[in-house]
DNA sequence: AAAAAAGTTGACCGTTTTGTCAACTTCTAT
DNA sequence: ATAGAAGTTGACAAAACGGTCAACTTTTTT
């Protein structure tokens, strides 16, 4: 008897913590979630099916709609967590590192969360695409704020000599593009870079010429 | 009179030559293409309505259907048209030209023509989320190419010492997402902006950012 | 001015889709 | 072992949707 379980109305177990949460309501929850990311990400709210969504995840649909009661429902749980990882890559723009060392280290990060995440990442660029109009307002406050305080680090590296003069925020918009954009528009990387499927070579080539052109610059620099 | 007006059954006047091309057909196919591509940017084929389309063009859905067949004639209508503004951005980027004027060049146009064409740009990124499979084989082909093509140039530019070197189909890449995001993502660049609408000045100061840090890059250059 | 062609429209039909439900099975606590 | 809670399921109802159409009006041709 593992406490007290009764019931479990709050749907927050997009990422479980431990490996196999048993509960079965856990599981299944989660495995809908899982195909309504992937669903919605591709067909967005209203254009993915319930059935679709079902099928992918095992279940029958009836059974979906005894975890969920609408189809709105699961969107919205699906966008709910998208903020995270904004965050969590954020944390190398910090004040105390070498403007070139925490860059490098956001691009390779906000890279592999993409690549590791490709479904999310479609997901938050279709919900924005429509206009974000299912992002809840502390959220979008959430990354307005943080967009800020990170702005600042930038200012103060300028300011200190470590950075030529630049404006942070769209400093910023150009590393988010570049580093979604291959999850985003598998599609279309594909194709530039005329292979079939991008592997980890790809990936590494991606934050090398990232890192490099964004720190470095592409002119030549007088010896 | 003017000359013979016979029928006309082809659909290529998503962008009328003139200024009040006069004749209904025409007149009505544009309208319906105009609120199809407003539609169809935000929503993909599956999650717009026809009515939804028919009320933006401000006809009866009778009507639209008088006009378009399906669905899906109405969509591949609008991206037939897409990949037009990828070449027309891209002759910018030619071998005898200086990297640093072509590249600012390059970005102004492609930034220019997202702002101005915002609704495109978004169907254009829907279609490639949704995994680019309404757009034609030529289509893709002629992308490739041309990739291939300018990326010769930007081998050029490196071989001839005019540039660091670099993987020029990644390097284009870079360049794709930042011109697009303003468009693509507008409500997300709003929020990092503090905006609450893009304007002029934005536009110009996204331009600058991206290619002073593309071409000089962010890390002091040693006097 | 009359006829033919093109365009307009709301009502309509069959299908798909969302969401419900009652009968049933499995699980869990005692 | 048993009772009650939780979970499962296919069949079903109501609404939304894509697409059609016949009657009608407007435009163009002669």
């Amino acid at each position: 008897m593992a406490g007290s379980l009764k019931r479990n109305d709050s749907i927050d177990e997009i990422a479980a913590p431990g490996v196999s949460e048993d509960r079965i309501r856990a599981r299944n929850v989660q495995k809908i979630l899982s195909a309504a990311v992937e669903v919605f990400s591709r067909k967005g709210l209203d254009g993915a099916r319930i059935v679709e969504i079902a099928k992918a995840s095992g279940l029958p649909k009836g059974n979906v709609y005894y975890y969920f009661s609408s189809k709105e429902e699961i969107y919205n749980a699906t966008i709910a967590h998208l903020i995270h990882s904004w965050d969590e890559a954020f944390q190398h723009i910090s004040a105390d590192r070498e403007p070139a060392v925490a860059i490098e280290d956001y691009v390779r990060t906000k890279l592999e969360y993409a690549r590791q995440n490709a479904a999310e990442t479609r997901l938050f660029a279709n919900e924005i695409l429509q206009g974000a109009g299912h992002l809840s307002g502390e959220a979008r406050d959430h990354m307005r704020s943080i967009t800020a305080e990170k702005a600042k680090v930038i200012d103060a590296w300028v300011a200190a000599g470590k950075m030529v003069k630049v404006d942070a925020r769209h400093l910023f918009i150009l590393l988010w593009s570049a580093t979604q954009f291959y999850a985003e528009f598998e599609a279309l990387a594909c194709d530039a870079l005329q292979v079939d499927q991008l592997r980890t070579a790809d990936y590494n080539l991606a934050a090398k010429t990232i890192t490099q052109t964004v720190l470095g610059g592409l002119l030549p620099r007088p010896s």
